[in-house]
DNA sequence: AATTTAATGTTAGCAGTGTAAACATGATAG
DNA sequence: CTATCATGTTTACACTGCTAACATTAAATT
């Protein structure tokens, strides 16, 4: 028999939205179903979330608490350019097997971070963690480190945009010259091709 | 007065739907409404779009027309890279300026291109287009080109997620370091950006 | 020219959604 | 032990995508 009050709730609700935002995309997630799969009314998760937004919210929050985990690498000495190429292949990696939640962490879902604390911490610190390994690569000026976070996470960003959305775009074109078998080139070369980009960014 | 056929429905509908797709977000876009907007009925719409899917693919078809117009420089001679760092602020141009067509093109609201003839053909012709360029830019191998397309569609279309979303993730850096300063400079300073991270790509 | 047909429009209605308001329950603070 | 307040429920509203059945008229066929 269970009780009136749920007791751990709001923590089920977001596990449960996380799962199904994966699974079925943000887009497919409804609070009443939800309410539903938790075992609870309708409307119980109003209690806990302002509006659908704030749910989305929460669940981009988590997100970006495990891109930053993918993306942390163990470092105390100098690191090379090796490290970034790792970072930006666990990043990419990240992208790819979390697409769902990840369009929801960089998509327009979540109107304005700046409204939910918790998310705008977690993105910072994604952003903050990575500009710290950059920051023991080279005694470059902060302002030239930050640049180069900026820029990697843009290529990277980019990335996992264009190689998820050339699988669906469909290859009319000659062997080795369309869109598709490029991007999967790319792809499989995860680690050459990231290199090779970053050369003009970085030495050594 | 008038008349029961309304003569033009699903032209007026596209053209409406990109206007308020780019003006609220197409998630604010609803079929009813927009079917208000054209002084018809709540389902005459469905007479010309199966499902909202396929207006959003309408919609996008649009705005890739647009982005091939956006992307195209006139260049029988050989281009060089300076018309790739302008194909690229084009392009990047375009995704901040029609940001919510942008979503609509590259998110999942359309899930499978191959399903929507149009879109599938001006997606691949905004490729392609890019792919003549940079073939005239040297003479590379067909999969080098290719290679390199995709390389620079990847770069710039991160910078226009990554640019976009920063101005959302609020900047409680120092100065210089955070994320909002650096993509200003960044977004400030297009052409000077995509020259230093083409280099690597191309020489010049 | 008359008639059939197909394209395009309307009306009514279902199932599902986000969300607010009013009320119920029970854990916890006084 | 009681009052309060966080948490849950019920009910309801306005909106959505979409379907089915019907209406109108343009186009094709005879």
């Amino acid at each position: 028999m269970k009780s009136y009050h749920h007791g751990n709730l709001k923590q089920e609700l977001i596990d449960c939205a996380c799962k199904l935002c994966e699974r079925d995309g943000y887009t497919k997630l409804s609070i009443r179903s939800l309410a539903k799969e938790s075992g609870v009314s309708q409307t119980a998760p109003y209690r806990h979330f302002e509006t659908k937004e704030t749910l989305y919210a929460s669940v981009a929050t988590e997100g970006f608490k495990k891109l930053s985990i993918a993306c942390h690498i163990d470092a105390d000495k100098k690191i090379t350019k090796k490290h970034l190429v790792e970072i930006g292949c666990n990043y990419i990696e990240f992208g790819l097997k979390n697409a769902n939640t990840y369009d929801l962490m960089f998509g327009t879902a979540v109107g304005n971070f700046a409204e939910y604390p918790e998310l705008l911490e977690s993105a910072n610190s994604t952003y903050e963690n990575m500009r710290l390994s950059f920051s023991k690569l080279a005694s470059d000026s902060d302002e030239v480190i930050a640049f180069k976070c900026i820029t990697l996470w843009s290529m990277v960003h980019g990335l996992v945009g264009i190689l998820r959305k050339v699988q669906v775009v469909g290859d009319d074109f000659e062997e080795g010259v369309g869109p598709i078998s490029t991007a999967s080139v790319i792809a499989t070369n995860l680690e050459d091709h990231l290199d090779k980009v970053l050369t003009g960014l970085i030495q050594n």
